[in-house]
This record gives C-alpha cells, sequence and structure tokens, in this order.
DNA sequence: GTCTATACTCTGATAGAC
DNA sequence: GTCTATCAGAGTATAGAC
C-alpha cells in the first residue's frame, strides 16, 4: 500500500479499491484479473499498479479494512445492556451488513473458505479474541439467568451463519424464493422470532 | 465427460474427479490447475484430458454429481412422518453431510458465492422445484398446529445456513474454538436444542 | 502521474512418439 | 493409453516516453 498524500492519490485508491471489491467478491483472487479491476475502475493497468504495488496488495487492503467492518457490531454488545436487547440488537445489525454490504460479506466468505490464506493471523488473533471476551458475557447472562443457557460461541455462529447466509447465498435464496420478495425484510422477521424463542429463558 | 467403459477407464475417472475434489473445493475453479490435479491424482496432465475434454467438463461433473447427493436429505423429508421428527431428521443429515463431505459443501458454496455460472439452470429448476414442495408439507404442519407457524422456506433457509457454516467456514470455526473440541458433535447439539425450541407449537 | 509497449510467467490444450 | 514436448493465449508486472 502507498501512502496517499494529494487529493487526487487518495481519490484514485479509492476508486481501485471500489472496483476491486466489485472484482475480487464476485470471481475470487485468482478469478480477478487487473484487466477487469482497471476497466471498472475506469483507469489503465498500469496506472493500478502505480496506486498499489502488486494484485495481491489490493486484496490484503480490502480484507484488513473489511475485518474491522465486521466486527463492530459484535464490540457493541454491551454487558450492561439488556441480554435479549442485545443479543437482537446484534442480530439485527448483522444482517444489515449483509443487506447493505453483501460485496465485503462474500468477499469474506471466499477467504475463509479457501483456508484464509491471507486472513489466517487476523482470524486466530482479533476476531478470536473478540468472541471469547463476548462469550463470556452470554455465559455471565446465563448463569443469571436472564437468557436460556446455549453454548455461547455456538450462539455467535448461528448469528454469522443465519445472516451472512443471504448475502452469500443471494443466487440461491432469490431462485428459491421467487420475484415479489424481499428477502431481507422476511429474513428479518424470521430471525426476529428465532432468536425471540431460542434466548427467553 | 468421456463414456467410461474398461475398468481402468472407470477407476482413473474417480481418481481424477477424488483430485480435482481435492483442489477445486480448496482453490475455485480458477484458482485451481491442471497441474496441481495432475499432481494430486498422480496422473499426466494430458492424461487429464484423455478423460476429460477440458477443465471445465471435470469441474461439471462433479457439481452434478454433488446436486443430487445434496438433495436427498430434504427429499427425504417425509409428509406422513411426524412432523417435529421429520424437520429434526432433515437438520441432522444435513450437518452429517457437511461433516462427512465438506469439500463437497465448499465447492458447492464456492459456485453459489460467485453467482452460480455453471449451476444456474440446476439452481432455479430442480432445487426451487424441490423446496416449493416440502415448504408445502411444512405449511400443512403448521396449519395442523403440529409445528410452530414460521415462514417455511427460510425455515429450511436456516437449516441450510446453520448446518453448511460448519463445513464452509471450518477454518473459522477450529480458530474460534481452540483446540480440544469437536465442532460437529457440539453444533449438533446447539442445533437440536435451537429447532427444539423453534418448532415447538 | 499516466500512458503505450513489452517482458516474462503460467496455464489450458494439442501433437506426436512409443 | 500414456508420455514428452510444445503451442497459444492470458495475465502480472515493468520500462520508458510524454
Amino acid at each position: 500500500m502507498p501512502r496517499p498524500m494529494t487529493r487526487i492519490q487518495i481519490r484514485n485508491s479509492e476508486t481501485i479499491l471500489e472496483a476491486a471489491l466489485d472484482v475480487f467478491s464476485a470471481h475470487g483472487f485468482r478469478g480477478a484479473t487487473l484487466d477487469q479491476i482497471a476497466e471498472v475502475a475506469g483507469l489503465s493497468k498500469p496506472n493500478l499498479l502505480y496506486y498499489f504495488p502488486s494484485k495481491e496488495a489490493i486484496h490484503r487492503t480490502l480484507l484488513t479494512r473489511l475485518l474491522s467492518t465486521w466486527l463492530d457490531p459484535l464490540r457493541d454488545m454491551d454487558a450492561a445492556g439488556d441480554p435479549v436487547a442485545e443479543v437482537m440488537g446484534y442480530m439485527r445489525r448483522k444482517l444489515e451488513l449483509s443487506r447493505d454490504y453483501p460485496r465485503e460479506s462474500r468477499l469474506f466468505a471466499i477467504e475463509i473458505l479457501q483456508g484464509a490464506p491471507r486472513m489466517r493471523e487476523a482470524i486466530e488473533g482479533e476476531l478470536t479474541a473478540l468472541v471469547a471476551e463476548k462469550a463470556k458475557v452470554l455465559q455471565h447472562w446465563m448463569d443469571e439467568g436472564r437468557i436460556a443457557r446455549l453454548d455461547p460461541v455456538h450462539l455467535v455462529f448461528s448469528i454469522w451463519a443465519l445472516t451472512q447466509h443471504y448475502a452469500d447465498f443471494d443466487v440461491q435464496v432469490r431462485a428459491v424464493l421467487g420475484s415479489g420478495h424481499d428477502p431481507y425484510a422476511e429474513a428479518g422477521a424470521f430471525l426476529e422470532t428465532l432468536y425471540a424463542r431460542l434466548l427467553a429463558p
């Protein structure tokens, strides 16, 4: 990654990252080509490599930015808040992320599916630590009898799985639902019911 | 796909498909190379192309085989059986598929994630039709008051999401759980509880 | 800073000997 | 049926003009 100084440099870097997100999330790292990214960005291929030293550097920059956005809603789950409302709120924010940032969700999914070759440290470090911290909070709520007793880590997994499914498997979801449906609205209602029943002490 | 005749032809075709499953599920279609597949299969690259006309043909053969295996458990959900037991049984068999065939799960996931370029017809035809059929069965059970009233299609989505997560995001699941865990055993217990609470009328 | 032209590597597929 | 050798095309990255 370069050190963007001027306005133009910042703007071009952002344009490249935006285009790269489009292409990487649709075709994976190997499936994406610099030609495609350059075309979407409206820049020449060598110009891309003026702003970033390599294809890999562009990809790595996207993943790094992504992770913090991805973990923010979990970070916001407040030990001092109402337990059911906090878990519900987390689920809701995570579903909104899937709805509003489906490309980011798919980029992340492809990376993990392929064994996280460019994210292992972040997964094993930052993400694992945050889940461990929040699992303690959940366990505490369960011990107080304020939410149902469940495996707290798998409870977090369930929220990830159920919300990300709508972004990652979007093609399948829309095919099965047919036209005239709003997948995310329906998912929201379904998941509210699911977690209301699951979490009740 | 060729028409295997002799024993050797059949055996070699199977060896190639087995190796291809390994490589495609780990790196995606574009990320996989014939060199890698040939090495895993213990055959030469031209020999691969003697048995299959192209890289794409190998991939397509894998996807075609996969889909029917993948849909079998849902097909087995019996309208005449006990509703809760049938849904639970479907969830359980789907989780077993994730545990026993994680490579197939990832192959399928990568394909859908990238917009199902080689599976669209199957998704829009066979899969959509089967879900529609089974959604009617679920709706009927709900109308009879034998399971809780929920959106039947999203109920199916939830089973897919929650079970496939353990195969597709295996790296992340194991990193977060740490060593000394059996992800599928824990998932089984968690999902039994989840669906018991969710389905109770 | 941005472009044209190009070097170099990888990869899918084919030719042809055995 | 299987191998060695090789072609043709795509793709990342660089050189060098402007």
